[in-house]
DNA sequence: TACTAAATAGGAATTATTACTATGATATCC
DNA sequence: GGATATCATAGTAATAATTCCTATTTAGTA
């Protein structure tokens, strides 16, 4: 997706498409790492060095409002920001922080569940977010007796 | 649950149990509420007065790394806490906040998927949170159209 | 009862996020 | 096309949840 076809779509939806909304979203899809404000803003700040961290919330906030984006709620309590705006369920890794989407196949089965919890579930239903923590592939084998660090 | 019931179920799970971390337990399984850390001070402050906020903090961290209780993750990035220990599903009103915890019913559907699921998930998972975001029954009807406030 | 290790509470520090505001850019209306 | 109103940006300051630090107290143990 062309930084036109960004503004354009940005403009189709009511946002005025303005440099720094069009790097700050271009940067969000283009990584699958959820990331934080902060890592946003440095990623973009590099090609745009009068970025401040308040547009970069700003731009956040209202494209999650408008649907574009989502918000992830982590423990640590401080958000990371979502690309993909179709609910999906996500993988955190409990030792190295990393946030992982679930594989598509994954997400088919929990697209199955949802219609079948659908009018189970007391109150109107928005949006979801299936969460699973644990220990990445990665972390788990940094943590094999027969690799210990310390 | 007594108090001395809850005493010798901490010192079994190796945490000493002093009068403000049994207050703080019995004060969160006492609720459906899933509580923040603040609303548990000023819950237990009133048989407790002298009780810090920081000994909270430091009781639902242990608490928490002990498995027996659990943090959750909220988007306004203000952490509440859950006292069922075992895995299961909630619903979050995006109106008024309040965190439900999901119907019986639907938790037994939860885990046949989690079932479903183990082996098609990269690492290791040793806990997970399914959440709906939406309306709660009371919020839609405040904002039905015959009940409109403002 | 004395000893040791850990818990409490108070204050200060940290830090993610929001609020405020002057300046600058964009769109609209004529 | 120019004047004007609206909105976005960026800087600083404010807010507030959580953590850090430390002296004092308490609980468990010999």
């Amino acid at each position: 997706m062309s930084r036109t076809d960004i503004s354009n779509m940005l403009r189709d939806v009511g946002i005025r498409p303005t440099p720094q909304r069009v790097a700050i979203y271009e940067a969000l899809k283009g990584t699958t790492r959820h990331p934080t404000a902060e890592a946003i803003y440095e990623a973009v700040k590099s090609d745009f060095p009068s970025l401040s961290l308040n547009t970069v919330y700003d731009a956040l906030q209202t494209f999650t409002e408008a649907g574009l984006i989502r918000k992830l709620a982590m423990k640590e309590n401080i958000s990371r920001y979502d690309g993909k705006p179709a609910p999906h369920g996500h993988f955190v890794c409990i030792r190295c922080g990393r946030v992982e989407d679930l594989r598509a196949a994954v997400d088919e089965e929990l697209k199955r569940i949802d219609l079948m919890l659908k009018d189970k579930i007391n109150g109107r239903i928005v949006d979801r977010d299936y969460r699973f923590y644990g220990y990445c592939t990665e972390c788990e084998s940094e943590m094999s007796p027969y690799n210990k660090k310390s």
